[in-house]
This record gives C-alpha cells, structure tokens and sequence, in this order.
RNA sequence: GCCGAAGUGGUGGAAUUGGUAGACACGCUGUCUUGAGGGGGCAGUGGCGAAAGCCGUGCCGGUUCGAGUCCGGCCUUCGGCACCA
C-alpha cells in the first residue's frame, strides 16, 4: 500500500486531529525562539547556520522571539520514560537515549527574593543550597530585560547575547559570559544578599530560566565564578585524596557521597539527609518545595516554510486565532507559488491568505505557518492500515493491525521521530483513535551509510557540494587522499569529510549504476553482505565482484550437477558424512541469523563457506548424487531470501514445478549434527601448545589424561608442576603449571 | 559542551555466553589453464623469525588459569542535541 504525507487526503487529518488538540488544549500557542536571516528578512533552520551565520548570506544570525503552536509532549513524561522498559524489542542504546532526552530530575524549585521581582529557580542539588553565592538568569528572562531598561551597558550585552543561533550544540560550546545586574536576590537560609548576573550559559528554556549559582560544586558555575572574581563557597567534604583547590577543578567536587559542611546546622549529613532537612525548611518558610523537572520540552510544530500542510487557523481582528471548522478541511497548500529562498511565499499568496472569519464573517488572513514534518511522520504507518478510508484518520483495521511488528529506520531516528511517533501514538489513543500506546514492537536501527563529501567555496563563503561519483581521487601511499579532482572540468575538489549520506551535502550514491551492471540480486548481496545493518558503514563498491563471482559459481555449479558433469577441481574434498552435517549446521546457523540476529552478513558468508566445499564435494555414487541433490536445493533456498531471481531460476532447473518461495524454509536434520570425534585445544599457561582429538562428552580424567600425554603440551610441561587443569566440555583444557 | 555508539590484517568484516583472534570476502603474490585479453583452477597471504617460537584486536593500567569480549582512565571517529528529517 502507498501513501503521500503531501497529498491532502493524507494532510486533512494532520489538521482534523489538530483541532482536537486544540479544543483538549494539548495543542496551544506560545512564543519560540529562532535563528533569524536579519539580511534575507527570513527564519533560518539550525542547519543552516553555520558559525553562527546564515547559510545564503554570511550575515551573523540574531534570536527571535515568534508565535509558535506547541503540543504538550511534557504532559507524557512519565509514561514516555515509565514505558521503555517494557520496549524489549528495542536496542538498549535507543531506549538509553531517549531516557536521557527526557532526562527527569529530581530536586527542588527555590525561590529567593528580590525587590518586586522573586527568582524562582529548580535545582538539582538542595543540599548545596548554603553554597550558593550568585544567580544567574538567562539573557532572556524577565528580569534581565527589566535591569536593563535602565542600564544602557546590560542593555548591550543582552543584545550581544542574541547574536548566534539556537541550537543547544551551539549555546553549550560558546564561550561562558556574563554581567552583573547590580540587583541583589536574598538568600532564604542565610539572609545572605547575592549578586544577580545575566549569563548566556543559562537557558531559557530549561527550568525556570534562572539558577542558583554553587561554583564549589557544579562545573559550568565553577568556571563562571573563576572568570568574574566570584565567591566561592565549599559546602560537601571531599574524599581524603582530593584537597580542595579554588582554582582548579576536579570531578569529585560535584559528586554526592561527601557530608555537608560550612553550612551551620545542617553540617555532618550526607547530601540526601541535607537535601531532605533544607528542602523542608524551605517549605515551612513557603520559599521552595521538591520538584521533579524534565529535560523534555513541548514540541513546537509551527514552520515558516511554503511546503508543508497547512496549519488550520483562521487570525480576525476582532476575533484573534480562530480554529477552521472541521467542514472546511483540508486547508490545502496551494501547489503551484515559486520561492525565492527569501521567507515564506504563503505569505504573499493573497489567494491563500485573504479569507473571512468563521465565526463573526469580517475579513481575515489564514495562518501562514506550516506543520513540521515529524507531524506527518508520527502516523504515517498507521494509515497504511486504512489508505482507501476516506472517512476518517484510522478505522478498527489500524487496531486490528497495531502495533508494528518490525520497523526500521536509521539511527539517527533514535530520539525525535521515535519519540514523536510514541508521543502521537498515545494522543491517538487518549482521542479514542487507536487502542495501542506503544506503535513498533520491535525496532532495527540500521547504522548510516556514510560518503565522503566534496565541496567549493565561493569567495562570499558559499560551498557548493560534488557528488563523490563525479570526483576522482588520487591517493597516496597509505591510502589517504592526496587531492580530489572533479571529472567534469578538471580541477581541484575539497575533502569535506565523511558524512551520513544526506541531499544538502550531495553525497548520496545510486546504486542503479551497479544494478545496471551486475544485476539486482548481486547488488543486494553485496550490500547485505558488507557489513551487518546496525553499523554505519563508509560506502564502497570494492568488492562488489566477490558477489558476482559467487553467483556465478553457484550458478556453475547447479547447472554441472544437473547435467552430472561435476567437474574434479581438486582441492580437498569432505566425505558425504561431513558435508551433510555442513550442510544442516549451515541452515541452522543462517536460521538463526537471518530470524533471530539480523546479521545477514555472517548468513551469507555461512552459506558461501558451504557452496564452496559442496563445489569440491565428488560424486561417486547415486547416493552422493542424491546428497549433492539435497545440498543445491539447500543453498538455493536459503540464499533466495537475498537474491531472489537467480534462485529462482535454480530451482526450476533442480527440478521444481513450483516457487522457491512457497517451498518453506528447510529443516535442520538434527540427526545429522552428531559427530564422533571432536578437536579439543590444549593450553599451558594461557597459550595453545596443542590440540587432542576425542569423543564428544568424554569424561574429565579421561581428557585430562590425553591432554597431558599430548607432545607439544609435554615439551612445554617439561620440568613444572602441574598446579590446576580445567577442562571446558568437549572445547579445551587450560593447564597452570610452574 | 552534553547524550549514544564504534575502533580488530593492505580493505570490508568474523569471533553469538570470558575459552583456538582474523571465518567469509576484497586486494595482493606464486602457479596452472588460455593465441592475446578476459575469465577460471590450485597454493599462499597479521607482523618478526631459517625454525622452534615470540609479538599482536586504538592507547595506558587492572581483574582472571584464560580478555577483542569484563573494570578504571585516555585518544580518535561517527550519530543525535529539539527548525535536516
């Protein structure tokens, strides 16, 4: 079944469910923050600042504050972090991520007062509260923009601070900077007066923008005290090989296992008996209470961009945002506007924009903001239950269906679209939609596929991106790139480094030139072969020949059996015993690899072991012919799954009238897994000094005995004493001798 | 900066539960087949060494009879960091 996310039919229940949102309030509207283009008058996505700057115009981006509608993710929480336990067909590490993205704290809201204004602030760390001596608040906060009202020099280094985008990568790595508001916030314990300081460190959008400062025992204030002359006040005992250092920070400052000091009546508790007793206190005095803070923010879903499904809200004068009547939907783009690169074209549609107000007539302009994309994503899979109902978002088919059995997708999903997915998938149900919370029961992360990537600079700064199939390389002696020349006009290319494949750096690869080349089947066994799926892998074609090789070897060789002109090649050969046990270990293990690890490349490489030891194997008897017969069949069958066609087309010439495909997959003949004899490894001190052979299940003494009398493993215990031997059951026997 | 991974021959990778490191393939070397080319067969291919053997899984240290695998610290690379999707 197929569906487009842009086709109205699809896009009308982004906004029918919007609505609802809506009308429940889990959708609402707020301010957001974003990069903004001051020379092409646009909002600039992260990716496209670069250093700070816009993309197209090198112009340093500034922070803006815009109206955004958000969805209520924070609401979801709890029971988004309570149920990845229960996701145990998830990967650990996915689980771990997303755990961390939601990241819940506990700790306290602190509130100190100051003039007209108190700061509330949360915390991790209560039982540092006597060691706090500044506050800081964002560049944003309310009170920053009142202090600097009447402070022209404040006033200039918020606007500073506005400069540079907004992503968190961004914020974290610019370098820490401050300036004191001259305001005074009062300690609730103490009484103490501290200096209340603006510092772009602290995030808006974190908390409550604001932060009580204990430099002796968080990192970042550790350093942003140092920076700007800071008191610094110790309040935890450090262990007995750490001596307290002002100017230098260790680790073990901000661990919790020391005892409280320098903090009057609360000295000699531990850091969880002091938070308790401080957090107490505060709450008798009203001035704080213990608080559990997510990391997690609302999910803001308003773009400013032409293509994507309109957000359906209606903006009257006298009315204010009015939600589209559902009898209305969809809102639809219109298809045919022509950006420029510079803003939204939706906003100079006046077809699209001029409408009138459902709810009192007057004339009023649409919203121009579309939704993001992860919306579309978020359920996407659950139409595929219902594609043909055009009555409604999802039907009892969806329940019927739901969850996922398998999905799959890139690691690079591993925290926003899974988490947003779930995030849906539970407003779906809380609407009555569908029955299922949880929308993938089993999750593959396949790893990126990764391409070096070529680019050009304009002399205004602009790089303009190669596809890696249009450069040529020449190397040096180690392999390394030596200068990268385009094919099209001859001159030099840069490196960019090795990246995920992705359109904006133009090094995505089509694999069409190989499937024109090799064909389908080898092109799809080299893949699966390269490299299991969870690992990124640098793309390459070198090697692509070993699964044409192979291909046509299997093909040789069923065609010489059919027509009993095996050839002799030599080589040395396994009896018919040995190769029928071969045979179903070979299917047992690609079984398992195929169903249960996901590890196609050690299937394939399984089966090719065996093909070319039945390519060896001589017929000299019906017997042998009919096992010859049986192991053909077997490698067809288990290597269809990857390469379909030619399998196939082997079947038939073994002899079958029917698919391979409806043929089942073949069972392991477990009676031909027993073995007589096995090799044993011998070691003497950890190295392996030989190796015995004996029946399976032999018993201790017996193993000892042959391990011992063993040559080699004699030479080596030529004048020690045997201390200890541990024999592992039919696999090796460690003598420690001296 | 923070969160999550990865690092093994010249290359892609294997080693599934702490038990023979380098399966399978690419490349390379030798050799045979072939009018040539291509294709194919056989043998070899981690390093050092004539051999016995020694060394060897990013680096440093530890646990263990035994470590690629476990523990502590570090380095490098990749993914994500909320507007790339």
């Amino acid at each position: 079944r197929e569906l487009a996310t842009c086709d109205p039919e699809y896009y009308r229940w982004n906004q029918w469910f919007f609505l609802k949102l809506l009308e429940k309030e889990v959708a609402y509207l707020k301010t957001g923050t974003v990069n903004w283009d001051p020379v092409d008058q646009t909002v600039l996505a992260n990716e496209q600042v670069v250093d700070g700057r816009g993309w197209r115009t090198g112009a340093v981006v500034e922070k803006r504050e815009i109206p955004m509608y958000y969805l209520r993710i924070t609401d979801y929480a709890d029971e988004l972090l309570a149920a990845l336990d229960d996701l145990s067909g998830w990967p650990e590490r996915v689980r771990t991520m997303q755990a961390n993205w939601i990241g819940r704290s506990e700790g306290a809201e602190i509130v100190f007062a100051c003039g007209d204004h108190p700061i509330k602030v949360f915390t991790t760390r209560p039982d540092t509260l006597i060691g706090a001596t500044y506050m800081a608040v964002a560049p944003e906060h309310p009170l920053a923009m009142k202090a600097a009202e009447s402070d022209a020099a404040l006033a200039d280094f918020i606007a500073e601070c506005q400069k540079g985008g907004v992503s968190e990568a961004d914020i974290a790595t610019q370098e820490k900077r401050g300036m004191d508001t001259g305001l005074k916030a009062i300690h609730p314990l103490t009484g103490d007066e501290l200096p209340v300081w603006v510092a772009n460190y602290v995030l808006m959008g974190y908390g409550e923008g604001a932060i009580m400062a204990v430099p002796a025992h968080d990192e970042r204030d550790f350093e942003f005290a140092n920076q700007y002359g800071l008191t610094i006040r110790q309040v935890v005992s450090l262990p007995d090989d750490v001596s307290w250092d002002e100017t230098t920070w260790h680790e073990a400052y901000a661990a919790k296992d020391g005892t409280l000091v320098n903090s009057g009546p609360y000295d000699g508790l531990s850091c969880a008996e002091g938070q308790q007793a401080i957090v107490a206190d505060l709450a008798a005095q009203a001035a704080g209470q213990g608080r559990i803070q997510f990391r997690l923010r609302d999910w803001g879903i308003s773009r400013q961009r032409y293509w994507g499904c309109p957000i359906p809200i209606i903006h009257c004068p006298d009315c204010g945002a009015v939600p589209v009547p559902e009898e209305d939907l969809p809102v639809r783009l219109p298809e045919d506007l022509v950006p420029d690169g510079a803003g939204n074209p939706l906003n100079r549609c006046e077809d699209f924009v001029n409408t009138t107000c459902p709810k009192c007539g007057s004339a009023a302009r649409r919203e121009t903001d579309t939704m993001d994309t992860f919306v579309d994503s978020s359920w996407y899979f659950l139409r595929y239950t219902c594609t043909d109902n055009n009555e409604a978002m999802v039907d009892e088919q969806t329940s019927a269906w739901m969850p996922v059995d398998q999905y799959i997708g890139g690691i690079e999903h591993a925290i926003l679209h899974l988490l947003y997915a779930r995030f849906w998938t539970r407003l779906m149900r809380d609407e009555g939609q569908v029955k299922v919370a949880e929308p993938f029961a089993r999750l593959l992360t396949q790893g990126m596929v990764l391409a070096e990537t070529y680019y050009r600079q304009d002399d205004s700064g602009r790089k303009q991106w190669f596809n890696p199939a249009d450069v040529d390389i020449e190397r040096d002696e180690k392999g390394g790139i030596r200068r990268a020349i385009l094919a099209s006009d001859g001159e030099e290319v840069v490196p960019g480094g090795i990246e995920k494949m992705a359109k904006s750096k133009n090094n995505g690869v089509d694999p069409q030139a190989l499937v024109d080349h090799y064909g389908a089947d080898t092109v799809r066994l080299f893949s699966m072969f390269a490299a299991p799926p969870e690992q990124s892998l640098e793309w390459s074609d070198a090697g692509v020949e070993g699964a044409w090789r192979f291909l046509r070897r299997l093909w040789a060789g069923v065609h010489a059996h059919v027509n009993g002109t095996a050839s002799d090649g030599g080589g040395k050969a396994l009896e018919a015993k040995e190769l029928r046990r071969l045979l179903h270990e070979t299917i047992g293990k690609t079984g398992d690899d195929f169903g249960r690890r996901y590890t196609f490349n050690t299937a394939i490489a399984a089966i090719m072991e065996f093909s070319n030891h039945l390519l060896r194997f001589k017929v000299e008897s019906d017997q042998d012919r009919a096992l010859a017969q049986e192991a053909w069949e077997g490698v067809v069958r288990l290597i269809a799954p990857v390469t379909p066609h030619i399998s196939e087309s082997l079947w038939r010439e073994l002899g079958h009238e029917d698919s391979v495909f409806d043929t089942g997959w073949p069972a392991v003949d477990e009676s031909a897994l027993v073995r007589d004899q096995i090799t044993m490894v011998v070691q003497v001190n950890g190295k392996v000094r030989g190796r015995i052979e004996t029946a399976p299940g032999s018993d201790k003494a017996k193993v000892e005995a042959a391990a011992l009398a063993e040559s080699n493993v004699a030479r080596f215990l030529e004048g020690l004493t045997v201390r200890k031997v541990i024999v592992v059951p039919d696999k090796l026997v460690s003598i420690v001798a001296n």
